[in-house]
DNA sequence: CTTCTTAATGAGAATGGTTATCAGTTTTCG
DNA sequence: CGAAAACTGATAACCATTCTCATTAAGAAG
């Protein structure tokens, strides 16, 4: 999906922000390392580009991602907020994985109707949900430690 | 349940740690304002009756708590720790308003059997996991603002 | 191409919640 | 009592994130 870059491009026209290298650069590095990256990981990768981007620039970008909607803001409460890029299907949920860190994302619809049952006993009016399954995936199960 | 200040008493007693005034008073307040309270909401609870506990004793007692098994650590990323009083049922997950900020426990056994299933076809072996519901209670649904 | 407005940048300071440090205190037990 | 060890309170350290501000540069207009 690299029209990402594109549609990033018509948000930033739209509202009337500004196209920059920077920018350009941390958008690809985040498509190319595609994972649940934090601020501070994605900005080391950015750095082996181009070592005068700074910290705060790829913060912000981070921001401006988000709020564009082409990124989700991953909360594990492992002390740092984590950046996925939003992929095909809306909302998901997680597994992670306390072994190696790596997140799959899961969907189930079933899941989603009892949610939805569930709130409404409670007379709740849902905006949003998050879940998060932790332990250990099928690949650290099979190849445990080193 | 008064008696969750036994068990603790029986806790420290076989970890060969010590029944101090101010665990007494700061389990005792957490236990009165029964609510997912923040180590500074508790903190500033404690200081009215002890103007000289300090926020590190407060903090230290929550982690013993929680190591204890008496108390749950949620984060609902909000910027700090919250902590709740085990109540009863082991495992529930919550809803949260973002109005009033209220925690309501759920629990649904269909959910965790479909979850249960999710895992294991991912081949995961699960430790645990947290679902957070967020949205508007019945309360402020009926009496909308302030 | 040049000018002009204003967003963006980078460095570092500020913030806020949590944790660590340490000297002094208190509990426990022989 | 007296010693060993846990506890306390004040404060410093930590760390991710956000803010500040002087400078740079995007991009629209002329």
């Amino acid at each position: 999906m690299e029209d990402i870059t594109e549609k990033l491009k018509d948000y930033i026209r739209r509202k009337n922000l500004r196209w920059t290298e920077q920018r350009q650069m941390i958008v690809q590095e985040l498509l190319n390392t595609r994972q649940h990256l934090t601020t501070d990981e994605l900005f080391k990768n950015v750095q082996k580009q181009d070592s005068s981007i700074g910290y705060a620039t790829v913060a912000r970008t981070l921001h401006l991602l988000v709020e564009a909607g082409f990124c989700d803001q991953v909360d594990i409460s492992d002390g740092s907020m984590r950046y996925e890029v939003v992929s095909g299907h809306e909302h998901h949920d997680h597994l992670i994985c306390n072994v190696c860190g790596k997140f799959i994302e899961i969907f189930s619809p079933e899941l989603e109707n009892i949610q939805t049952e569930l709130v409404r006993q409670h007379g709740f009016d849902e905006e949003s949900h998050k879940l998060q399954i932790f332990g250990t995936c099928a690949d650290c199960r099979k190849n445990p430690p080193g």
